[in-house]
DNA sequence: ATAATATAGTTGACAAGTCAACTATCGTAT
DNA sequence: ATACGATAGTTGACTTGTCAACTATATTAT
């Protein structure tokens, strides 16, 4: 655990939740640059990565509202606006504003963006995959587990 | 783990490691989240809180290069300029370049960004032990030690 | 001794995220 | 029916982070 010292924390202290703590954060550091890594060769982020699935998993034929892509994502609004605008730019998404609602903007995955995800997407899951299978199958369920329940209790 | 759904993956499948990405992606953002949040009645955020406990903690008499502190934090060289350019505009450290080599400059925590860091050092503590002791102790022990093996093993 | 190479830090241009203030539209309460 | 408040999205100003190209100094090889 030597990079633990950075921080000045002594390991086997019989207190863990500054080595649980750091732990977590290195390693979401490292799995996230390997999957930002990656997606940088289809020139996609995680972020339009994220974007990209959810409105081709979750949109259907009535597509999703900015907000709703946000919600899902924890992403604020603004963020989602200019994320959106990006992906509009290079024709990866449309957006169109033929609801009832005046105010929301309908945003679909165009044959592009469509394209370009099913291209990627097999690599990135096993881009994924390869990082996770450091665990055994029993510690990958474990964690699972346990980070959905922590996440909840995080919540309340 | 209704949480899921918004990236399309069916929970109990006998696949976890899918779960457990993401769970670890949840977990990471929400605790981030209220360290930042809670650094920020002291006018700090997470980076410049790890750039100061580093320097206090590691740096001594001697004070640390700029190198040196961007490595023990995974933080690329442009990054720790601006990082440090910001703290030292705050007056929290001090840039100084008096060492044999003329290109390193030695940074040290001043009198007031000491202080700080001492004040909102327990609370840092605080919030993070208390999103930390959602889990048991054994839970925590567990976390920790499967982190760093992971971390390891990522890093090859 | 000098030329090639490595290292420390800076700068510019960008991505992704935040908050606060704004516009436009929609619902609701009186 | 109008006025007030909620909601969808945008914009500006900011932070943290990246990479690539740069300057200046050190080191090494011939």
């Amino acid at each position: 655990m030597d990079d633990l010292q950075a921080f000045g924390i002594e390991a086997g202290k019989g207190r863990h939740y500054e080595e649980a703590f750091y732990g977590l954060v290195l390693v979401y550091t490292v799995i996230f640059d390997k999957v930002a890594k990656y997606l940088d060769t289809f020139d996609l982020t995680p972020a339009k990565m994220n974007v990209l699935m959810i409105i081709k998993h979750q949109g259907g034929e009535s597509g999703l509202s900015q907000r709703e892509i946000g919600n899902r994502l924890m992403v604020t609004a603004s963020n989602m606006t200019r994320l959106l605008d990006k992906l509009e730019r290079e024709k990866l998404i449309e957006r169109s504003s033929r609801t009832g609602d005046k105010r929301v903007k309908v945003i679909r995955v165009s044959k592009r963006g469509s394209q370009i995800l099913d291209d990627a997407w097999p690599g990135y899951m096993k881009t994924m995959k390869s990082s996770m299978d450091k665990l055994s199958q029993a510690e990958q369920k474990t964690i699972a587990e346990l980070m959905f329940r922590w996440f909840r209790d995080l919540k309340e």
